[in-house]
RNA sequence: GCCGGAGUAGCUCAGCUGGUAGAGCACCUGUCUUGUAAACAGGGGGUCAGGGGUUCGAGUCCCCUCUCCGGCUCCA
């Protein structure tokens, strides 16, 4: 028999070979590097029995899903430990994920684990790691796998395989499942693994967490030890140095190191802004309505606190009331707003409005609250109270086209500024749904045409629309590679219905208007987050909080330093005055750490001829300048705002 | 909210099996008056998250509450 390899040559192998066979005869180093195959791009075993004709591929290190298998392999080791050192745990999956894999477990009764046992348990799995285990496969029939884990009191396994056969599709039952056995150890296991455990070079227990068995919040909860694994130490050691670099970018650690915000067991879950974070805000609030300005939005402020009619009438108090801040007051419930847009919808319903005046576009930056269970709260990126740069856009169905185009026209203007990458992806309608298809048709339909329309390259989401309309969502790349999602554009024809929205119309009868939702940013205070990541802290100079710093020598030279200050001030630069009794070198230092971009040492010969000695934040020192000449200099940087 | 972990000075952390709280940085004071990433000396500062319990004695052991951290579910 032959098979074909990816450069279209033919291999003659005898019959029965296995892609173990194929890859020694193609040669030894390959053999040695094999850890399974391609075969018609399905991935198998390296000791499965090839079938004539096969398209062949050899999986080793180098390929692209490598590091999953030796993943998998090793959450099947860890699985194999962790049953050594406590025979009575439940097993239920152990799957590879984006940077490493996990393993969920129900361990007895008492029986907690924490990071400290991960000594313990890597031990034993370099154990099995040690002993070289093949990983073997047998396909045995549903009854008898059934059988072998009831045996082995093993109840996560035998649900997995009764969901296995009740979900096959009726004309392709489920009849064997695959068991793999690595040592001691049998998983059901749908595979395929590599030849043996030995490939484990580099692995590392990481943490421990609790998850839910599938994921589901009413079930029991499991004990799920995350790890990773690679070819190497190198590799491993140079991820491991990678998320120490994301660490060290945590904005929770740099917002308190820059002064830019403190969170207080006070009021869980909302931002203490202190004053160099409250520039920052301030700016990013400024350029959302430099934004809004010229695109015909106008701003609003609608109260905080409505009566639960407002909610009824929107949906939010049968939908959404969970996550409210509910009071009652002289006998009625009152609840802090956790969207704008109900109370914008009843804005537009305290006026008449007439075709002509359509569209009406409102924008708020006005504080949401958001009851956020305690346990999802995290530093900036979810938090209880925060300020959407959202707008509503009320309009006439012929005008939905031009303002769906307004809205991702806005958004890219805005969030490119950032340098992020952005990734557009369309959610289109649900299973749970309002509205008649004939109105879903038209909704995607447009957002489809203005996406196509600007030549956006789009991903679809089937059915992640919300229940109100189909929508367009923005993610954004940061610079260590992790996405967010942030801005969105949501066409709404249910709001309008509710709350009885009318325009009238050329012909004098009363219309429905349709509603866009629209937010570039998404939340002021996330937005900032990923930033203070994004750029590890170093804002560019538009929106850093000081942007330059005066550093007298000596002390005779602060009053100097505040002349000079207070005329860099008036040209509209922040910056500050290090007047402490301090060396220079000890002024640089710390205007270094506090990652100013320009430091101004100003002494005698400063002095002397009216000029400031300039260095610049990790670029050292630049020589010195007219106080002009670097009023000048920053001006134009400001002013071009980029990052 | 659920599971696990943690909470000691403003920050980072030490404090062995219970025996009366410590370091570095920061802060304050004094001396030095500094030329491109840390001058020197002295000083103040803690109901050991809060509450209850065990004990002759609790930062240390037990229980409850709060907050934070890592996940799960959820989400801008």
């Amino acid at each position: 028999m032959h098979v074909l390899l990816p450069d279209d040559t033919r291999l003659e192998l005898p019959e029965g070979a296995t892609g173990a066979d194929a890859a020694a005869a193609i040669g030894a180093g390959l053999a040695r590097a094999a850890l399974a195959v391609k075969v018609d791009g399905v991935e198998r075993d390296l000791v499965a029995p090839l079938h004539d004709g096969a398209r062949l591929e050899i999986v080793t290190p180098s390929s692209p899903d490598a590091l999953d298998l030796l993943r998998h392999d090793t959450a099947h080791v860890l699985a194999a430990a962790v049953i050594d050192l406590y025979p009575e745990v439940r097993i239920s999956i152990g799957p590879p994920i984006e940077n490493g894999f996990y393993y969920d477990f129900e361990f007895p009764p008492g029986v907690t684990i924490s990071d400290a046992d991960f000594d313990r348990i890597e031990a034993k799995m370099r154990e099995h790691v040690k002993a070289d285990e093949h990983f073997r496969r047998e396909d045995v029939t549903v009854a008898a796998a059934l059988e072998r884990f009831r045996e082995q009191e093993q109840p996560y396994k035998v649900e997995l395989i009764e969901d296995l056969v009740k979900n096959a599709p009726a004309d392709d039952p489920v009849e064997t499942v695959s068991l793999y056995t690595n040592g001691p150890f049998t998983d059901l296991c749908r595979g395929p693994h590599g030849p043996g455990t030995k490939r484990i070079r580099a692995f590392k227990l990481q943490s421990v967490a609790g998850a839910y068995w599938r994921g589901d919040a009413t079930r029991t909860m499991l004990t799920r030890i995350y790890g990773t694994a690679f070819f190497s130490r190198d590799d491993l050691k140079a991820y491991l140095e990678q998320v120490e670099e994301a660490r060290a970018r945590d904005h929770r650690r740099l917002g308190r190191e820059l002064e830019l915000f403190q969170f207080s067991p006070v009021a869980p879950g909302s931002a203490f802004w202190l004053p160099n974070g409250t520039i920052v805000y301030n700016l990013l609030v400024e350029l959302a309505r430099e934004m809004n300005r010229p695109r015909g939005y106008t701003e609003v402020r609608t109260p905080m606190l409505y009566d639960s009619e407002l909610w009824r009438t929107s949906g939010h108090w049968d939908k959404y009331r969970e996550n409210m801040f509910i009071s009652h007051v002289e006998d009625r419930d009152m609840a802090l707003k956790p969207m704008n847009c109900p109370g914008h919808a009843h804005l537009y319903s305290l006026q008449r409005h007439s075709y002509r005046d359509l569209p009406v576009r409102y924008a708020e930056p006005g504080p949401l609250h958001r009851y956020e269970p305690s346990g999802t709260l995290h530093g900036l990126l979810r938090v209880r109270q925060f300020v959407q740069d959202d707008a509503h856009i009320f309009c006439r169905e012929d005008q939905i086209q031009d303002e769906v185009n307004g809205c991702l026209e806005l958004v890219f203007a805005t969030l490119r500024r950032f340098g992020f990458e952005i990734d557009v992806e369309l959610s289109t309608r649900p299973e749970q749904r309002i509205g008649s298809g004939e109105l879903w048709d038209r909704a995607e339909g447009a957002l489809i045409e203005a996406l196509e329309g600007q030549e956006i390259a789009y991903r679809v989401n089937p059915g992640d629309g919300a229940f109100y309309g189909p929508k367009i969502d923005f993610h954004v790349t940061d610079s260590l590679g992790r996405s967010w999602q942030l801005g969105t554009v949501q066409l709404d024809y249910n709001m309008p219905e509710r709350f009885g929205l009318v325009y009238t119309g050329a012909d004098n009868a009363e219309h429905t208007p349709v509603m866009i939702h629209r937010a570039a940013f998404g939340s002021f205070e996330r937005f900032i987050g990923i930033l203070i990541e994004h750029y590890a802290g170093e804002f560019p100079l538009w929106l850093a909080p000081v942007q330059a710093t005066l550093l007298p020598i000596s002390d005779r030279h602060v009053p100097y330093a505040n002349e000079i200050a207070a005329t860099l001030r008036d040209e509209g630069v922040r910056v500050d005055v290090d007047e402490r009794t301090e060396s220079i070198g000890r002024k640089i230092r710390d205007a270094e750490l506090r990652k100013v971009h320009y430091m101004l040492v100003v002494g005698d010969r400063e002095q002397e001829t009216g000029s400031v000695g300039l260095r610049q934040h990790r670029e050292g020192d630049l020589g010195s300048l007219t106080v002009g000449g670097f009023a000048e200099r920053v001006r134009d940087e400001i002013e071009q705002r980029s990052a």
